[in-house]
DNA sequence: CTGAAAGCGCTAACAG
DNA sequence: CTGTTAGCGCTTTCAG
């Protein structure tokens, strides 16, 4: 492979200075449209690609982002990579892009190498490490927060710092608590995924809906799920034991693979329960009985994690935390008749 | 924001020349012991990040690979971007990534950008462009191809440029069939989504295995359904008027599209019409009925991609192309009972 | 409107 | 084993 073609060839075959090429070429208006012209000719003669480390060493920052995310496969987190894919395409911005399986240290080696390139900021998808954590192993403050998952913001009692985008997961998991109730459910039950702060959040503010309903029964909670498709034979027994009527899933995968596993078991959706999601995957519509789930604008909010990083490159002072809406969306999962 | 620390503060600290200090930080064997300790020491004390933009300048070289992909919301590609980062980890790499929508324009204009950032070398995921323009735009031969999806690459008559991984299709497809007819279905028909050489290359295989079998009809070929969720009313009146009693579906989004039109329209699935798909996405399995199909092993062809590429850039030429197995995935989407 | 010159932070010869 | 020196390719004062 020849060197690639540099500034100074170019600016020699346009019979310019090096600083008269550079200038044409990011079109300063200081220069003549003529030299301009003579200047761009030669560079596309020479096939001339402009060298971006160099650029960024010299103008000591880079227009590179750092993007952030537990793993792609995850559909929301896909739509929130698509999101900011989107947003990024034509602002000159180029995206290095990591994945750090939700675990934190390789969270932090991730940032650890943003910050090596020199990145002028970094969107940190559903990060399990402490905001401050993230800031200080970057070295910086220009983060955004999607979605964060720290134990610290369980529950959205904590106010979190600035530029921090989530989505209103109490407003959603409300929404569905009092659907149930609506449809006539009378024993509802909770079942998370894993263990996270996200977890937690949506787990407490079921407890507290059901709490505040006129419900005998307080909200039955099931252990984990973890990330196997199969549903345990133990939990199974015990929801046939229990009988609740309505289930509130964690998320929609947990839900889905809780459908399945309830058929095989003979117990009927929605007629002996009721279940609903969390996050309107794709699949969730095309299922059978199709998913009662609350949406996120996922793709939306990687968007707007983009536009949140670059004013605060612009002006030097992230925007404020925002908070999302949700939308509840009912489908036959959850449709009863009424009693 | 303070400037970052330098090499030369480090150096200064330690009291070793910025030669001396750049050794010892990469654990050059020529640096003893002691003052390797003591600059690393100065580099924690100052809390030194190298510059990966200045090396990468006097180095002549990054160690950044880019990454494009259509979209990661299929969960195809998502899984092959997580193999790709499960592979350049700890390699040293990063990863500079883009998403082309499908989009000839735009997969040049990101293998132009990376060009710009000077990545060592490419990762191209369903490429649509001709692999050779893809070279021309890249300026080098550094590139990997995954699934290439450019019109010449239908129906893997023409062998592939080195650099290429694929899937083996024609094997999927053909088992596919086979089963098919070991069910005793007879009237065959196939739905592509798009109109894409994959797409082509499934439908030939698919036309040439029952043209070889001893079944009567032809297989009958549906128009393309396109990405939206909904199947069109009239596509519908066609399949009720022809009723095939086996479908097989250019990939499982389609398919388990179709099966919720079907079911909704009265026909059953598998007694009516079996259907499958290919993919074996995670919710194949979940469907009910859960849906018959082909894995494709994405993941694995992600961290090929990546081994290729390395070993490419380590000996300076390009490994041979590759075709990886597939495996056919039978489940109650398809099972019929014996006649 | 254009050019000369300096230098971003680092590594690689080349000496010693 | 360590230091000196030069320069990667670009942008940016500062002159003209």
């Amino acid at each position: 492979m020849d060197r690639p073609v540099t500034l100074a060839e170019v600016a020699k075959l346009a019979a310019v200075s090096t600083a008269t090429a550079s200038r044409a070429l990011r079109d300063d208006p200081r220069i003549s449209d003529t030299t301009r012209d003579l200047v761009r000719e030669a560079a596309a003669q020479l096939g001339y690609v402009p060298n971006l480390t160099a650029r960024a060493l010299r103008r000591r920052k880079t227009d590179v982002i750092g993007l952030l995310v537990p793993t792609v496969t995850d559909p929301m987190h896909g739509q929130t990579v698509t999101g900011v894919q989107q947003e990024v395409a034509d602002t000159g911005f180029t995206v290095l892009f990591a994945a750090s399986a939700g675990d934190p240290d390789q969270e932090a080696e991730a940032i650890r190498l943003f910050a090596q390139h020199r990145a002028a900021g970094m969107i940190l998808v559903a990060s399990v490490l402490r905001p401050q954590e993230a800031r200080d192993v970057a070295g910086s403050d220009r983060l955004v927060f999607v979605l964060p998952d720290h134990v610290s913001l369980a529950g959205y009692q904590q106010d979190p710092a600035e530029g921090t985008i989530r989505a209103d997961d109490p407003a959603g998991v409300t929404a569905e608590v009092q659907h149930l109730i609506d449809q006539g459910v009378r024993r509802l039950a909770f079942m998370s995924g894993r263990l996270l702060a996200s977890h937690v959040t949506r787990r407490t503010v079921a407890e507290g809906a059901v709490a505040e309903s006129h419900l005998r029964d307080p909200l039955t909670i099931y252990p984990p799920l973890g990330s196997a498709f199969t549903v345990p034979r133990s939990l199974l027994s015990r929801i046939e034991r229990d009988r609740p009527d309505g289930l509130i899933c964690y998320d929609d995968f947990t839900a889905l693979r809780m459908i399945h596993a309830l058929k095989e078991a003979g117990i009927r959706v929605p007629d002996d329960v009721a279940v609903c999601g969390f996050d309107d995957v794709p699949f969730a519509r095309m299922a059978s009985p199709s998913l009662t789930t609350v949406a996120q604008p996922t793709e939306r909010m990687g968007r707007l994690a983009v536009r949140m990083l670059l004013e605060c490159l612009d002006t030097g002072t992230m925007p404020p935390s925002i908070v999302e809406p949700v939308s509840f969306v009912p489908r036959e999962s959850t449709r009863r008749p009424p009693p």
